[in-house]
DNA sequence: AAGGGAGCCAACCGCTTATTA
DNA sequence: TTAATAAGCGGTTGGCTCCCT
């Protein structure tokens, strides 16, 4: 059995929207909020499915976004968070206030990444184009054991196989080093740990200062109003700390 | 002026994840 | 615990516009 379709295709209209439909769309949204995507078409008297609804007005009629052209800061912030994030359209709109996950999306596959090219940055590495690519082992492991009345991890405790599920859900190798060409880097992810100050390891005559937080240290929303660090990455089943990943 | 190709972007599709019963 | 449902996300597509020949 698959799924159900999430609304019926006969009596629904679509391709591009009518200034109507969006005039009934951004009405119906003012006067009774974001809602049920499902019944909100029904509701509104639009020949629409919910899902295209959802899009139409996170898109384009959200009365918040920016529009227009992307500037020099925005475009840097965007590589700087491709780097890290890779293709988390939805968490790098999220470091720019009035813009898109498909807007981005679109963007970067437009602009950002032929100036990448051109600059001789391979878009998807964020290496030169011309570098050789060394082999590299990245380990992730929890030490770490499930509270279940405070809802948080605690280090220093046998590992739990609620922390061995969040090692497998992030399917990075179920203790086995994952290979990947691209990183020089060896991870160590640990809970995270409210009192202690942020981690710095030095190895090799490298010292790695991990106390970031992509809202704060990139500059998307200044530190200590909107920022919710200990949200990393919208991780929800795990509090993962930023500040506690430690790099060697 | 017309035809064709390239670029752009809104919208769709299908999959994953979260939530609820 | 499981299945059904809803929402969210990222990849892809299709159509419009612009530019070049």
């Amino acid at each position: 059995m698959g799924r159900s379709p999430c609304c019926e295709k006969a009596h629904t209209n679509k391709g591009a929207w009518t200034k109507e439909e969006d005039d009934r769309l951004t009405a119906y949204i003012k006067a009774h909020g974001e809602g049920c995507w499902r019944s909100l078409p029904k509701a509104a008297g639009l020949l629409r499915c919910g899902k295209s609804c959802r899009l139409r007005w996170i898109n384009y009629l959200r009365p918040d976004l920016k529009r227009g052209n992307f500037s020099e800061e925005e475009d840097e912030l965007i590589i700087k968070l491709h780097s890290l994030l890779g293709n988390k359209w939805s968490l790098i709109a999220g470091r720019l206030p009035g813009r898109t996950d498909n807007e981005i999306k679109n963007y970067w596959n437009t602009h950002i990444r032929r100036k990448l090219m051109s600059r001789g940055i391979d878009p998807v590495t964020h290496r030169g184009i011309n570098e050789q690519h060394g082999s590299t082992n990245i380990t992730i492991s929890f030490e770490a054991a499930w509270d279940d009345k405070a809802k948080v991890f605690r280090r220093d405790e046998p590992t739990t196989t609620k922390a061995a599920a969040i090692t497998h859900q992030m399917e990075w190798g179920q203790g086995k080093p994952l290979k990947c060409p691209d990183l020089n880097l060896e991870l160590c992810i640990s809970p995270p740990f409210p009192e202690e100050k942020p981690v710095v390891k030095r190895e090799a005559g490298v010292g790695v200062g991990v106390g970031v937080c992509f809202s704060c240290s990139l500059g998307g929303i200044p530190k200590g109003s909107d920022c919710k660090c200990s949200s990393f990455l919208g991780l929800r089943t795990a509090m993962l700390d930023f500040r506690s990943i430690e790099m060697k």
